[in-house]
DNA sequence: TGCACGATGAAC
DNA sequence: TTCATCGTGCAC
């Protein structure tokens, strides 16, 4: 198991997404590190993706978006849940990639299928916005040599109102995995 | 300064 | 299908 480096991240962003699938997401709070096997996530593409932040431009918000790649992008939604991007490609691509389910492996309470549990099984908040994640407490990992996995491709969820972004195959998980969120 | 709405999840 | 709940972005 190595910590994935910052030119991991700094690449295509769907190749991102694809080889994040079984990758080991670690968290080290209060004294706890949590880990969790990404099954399922999705790729945003950058400024020109209507689903994306980043289209409606550099605003407060989606500044880390915009930055270099290797951080996180963790934001509220609907008031209640906390989301986790991964940033990808070169500064100003604003490209990422949302984490969306994971396969517990240590320290996790509670259910992970989802963005929003994600993060509350993780103890992901906003305070872990723009936090680098070649860090020693907020971090990915993954085996040399990464076990074969069939990825199943979907349209993205939750963003109808992006024309025909919201078509594009750009959900991918696990195929059979049983923490997907929704297959 | 106000307001509509969202990359969700759970209940009904 | 409805609702909880609040920060963000944009209209005024």
């Amino acid at each position: 198991m190595h910590k994935l480096p910052r030119a991991f991240y700094d690449r295509d962003t769907v190749e991102v997404a694809h080889d994040l699938l079984g990758a080991v997401l670690v968290h080290v709070c209060d004294g706890i590190e949590r880990r969790g096997r990404i099954v399922e996530v999705e790729a945003y593409l950058g400024p020109h993706d209507l689903a994306a932040h980043s289209a409606r431009g550099l605003t407060p918000r989606t500044r880390v978006m915009f930055g270099p790649p290797g951080y996180a992008y963790v934001y509220l939604i609907y008031g209640m849940y906390h989301c986790m991007n991964v940033v990808t490609q070169a500064e100003g691509k604003a490209s990422a990639v949302l984490l969306r389910a994971l396969e517990p492996i240590a320290n996790i309470e509670g259910r992970t299928q989802g963005p929003g549990l994600l993060c509350r099984a993780m103890h992901i908040d906003r305070r872990m916005n723009g936090h680098d994640l070649t860090s020693d407490d907020f971090y990915l990992a993954a085996e040399e040599t990464q076990a074969r996995v069939s990825i199943v491709k979907r349209p993205r969820i939750g963003v109808d109102y992006a024309g025909h972004w919201a078509r594009r195959l750009l959900r991918f998980y696990i195929k059979g995995n049983r923490y997907v969120s929704r297959a």
